[in-house]
DNA sequence: CAAATTTATTTGTCCTGGACAAAAATAGCA
DNA sequence: TGCTATTTTTGTCCAGGACAAATAAATTTG
């Protein structure tokens, strides 16, 4: 009995693998195995799936397929979450048993109690605080907890929700109008992470920069064309993790070579911790280096 | 000259267009007829995956890629865009002239010109008609717009994203807690469209009913988990015009085995408009479709 | 003549199996 | 120990064939 029966282009969406690497691990490895249908097509099962969703997470962490796939059940131990260099980055925060109540919260779906308590939170800090002292670090424990498998996806995606509202809400909240530099907001197609382009331009729009948040997905050549059309001073890309590593660099030299010589190319977030430094492409690891790097480049244009 | 070369990767990337169709075109139209590295990888122009992108556009209004790739240049006739059946339905707003000057703020990327204008239609109109009056007929003409080539990607962009803002920052102001009935509102894997989900939620949140986001793009496993763990009275998905309409109705269903069979199913947007009936799921074509069948919901739970 | 059905064409996706560069791991050497 | 060269691993690309689903065209039927 099984009714649940996904095809190639199935396990691609639910998986992040693309076809040509579900083949060769086939190929190579033997894993997975599927069923085929009467053309010959390709059928895996929820189990297959599910499987190789374990295998995709644990890889983002660092490990190597050929071993994982190798590895029967003692998968289990590899769940442990290997050493991760962020962790050694960005520690818990002080108040962690604050930062854990307001993920009960969401546990416990109760998402009014959430956003009252993220409100006297943003009361309380004050927008900057708030972005750098809670948001990131509650962002941070709901990738751990993906990480580990315990927590829900619906319960993550009520998380970046809410959390996606209170920063919109909060920088509704700024004086707008035209100031320096004028920053274009977005990122990559196959990028849709949103939640760390709210954050930079929360702390940007405070130092006075005018952001022009173009959300997510822009193809290279209209992230181009925006730039010009808006006489953008700078142009900033976020990259989550859950991004592949492999291509950014290219990415971002091709958009490089797509922008004007003067423009600033800035790109962000957690998926380019392991990107090498290139020229003329600033890399902010963290948020403190995107006020830094806007610190400097008021700096240089004063 | 132009360093803007795209290997096929970054082709798919930006057009949308898999490796296999760009492949399977080139061997049957010859086009496009990328350059080859020194390793024989295709190395596409700018000017071609420009004009891919054209031809995506021009198949997404229902053309077919074998006439539009033999057309050299007369594709600019082809642009008049194809007699819409939705153009029949909706016909333009009373103020079509003051949702014009709306979109001349866009098009001219006078972002906070835009955002201001709107704040004033939200305070003159009040939020269901400026739902109902001014964001439902705006989006439509950007759609439109879309279809006629006449706005560009970047400031479709820019008009969702600011849009989107006004919207959650209204919907934020309304008063929040435990109310009846209560509704998830989200969309299945592939639609990632949210201005739709918006403004119902507006709608619905007026009406006192208890909404709750979950963004976008929710495995159907995830959807039916997180409407028991919320004790969900309703489930309410939006399909864009760009959904595919072929496997809807099928995915409806598989959800309703999905739902408890007290729970609600609800369907709505532009793209269930040829959706057929089906039992214990309500289609809801419009969003005066949306604010009866709630009344009815009420009239029922008394 | 219109509506329904059958046939033909178009089009996207999947297939196999080979190749090779970039990244990572290991070995070799200063 | 620290740096460089070699080997292994791994993902992506290629060619060209096949076939079902979608669409258009032709045919039959009412």
């Amino acid at each position: 009995m099984n009714t649940a029966n996904f095809n190639i282009a199935a396990v691609e969406r639910d998986t992040g693998l693309s076809k040509d690497v579900l083949r060769v691990w086939e190929r190579r490895y033997g894993f997975p195995l599927p069923e085929r249908d009467a053309f010959g097509e390709r059928l895996y099962s929820a189990d297959q799936v599910d499987r190789l969703r374990l295998i995709k997470r644990l890889m983002d962490q660092g490990h190597r397929p050929g071993k994982l796939i190798a590895a029967p059940l003692d998968e289990l131990n590899a769940l442990a979450p290997r050493r991760n260099r962020l962790a050694e980055v960005l520690p818990p925060a002080n108040d962690a048993g604050e930062l854990e109540e307001l993920l009960d919260l969401i546990r416990q779906h109760d998402a009014s109690g959430y956003t009252q308590a993220m409100q006297q939170r943003i009361a309380r800090q004050g927008l900057q605080r708030f972005v750098q002292d809670t948001v990131a670090p509650i962002t941070w424990r709901v990738g751990q907890a993906w990480e580990n498998g315990n927590i829900e996806v619906f319960e993550e995606h009520l998380f970046t929700e809410l959390t996606k509202r209170l920063l919109r809400q909060s920088i509704a909240a700024l004086p707008g109008g035209k100031r320096r530099p004028r920053i274009i907001l977005t990122s990559v197609p196959e990028e849709q992470h949103v939640l760390g382009l709210l954050m930079v331009e929360a702390l940007f729009a405070l130092e006075g920069a005018e952001c022009i948040p173009l959300g997510t997905q822009m193809p290279l050549l209209e992230i181009a064309r925006a730039a010009t059309a808006h006489q953008a001073d700078i142009v900033a890309l976020s990259f989550s993790v859950a991004f592949p590593t492999r291509p950014i660099p290219a990415l971002l030299q091709q958009l490089r070579g797509l922008l004007p010589a003067g423009m600033a190319l800035w790109a962000g977030g957690a998926g380019i911790q392991r990107t090498p430094a290139m020229a003329d492409i600033e890399l902010l690891h963290t948020l403190d280096d995107a006020l830094n790097t806007l610190a400097d480049w008021h700096r240089q244009h004063p």
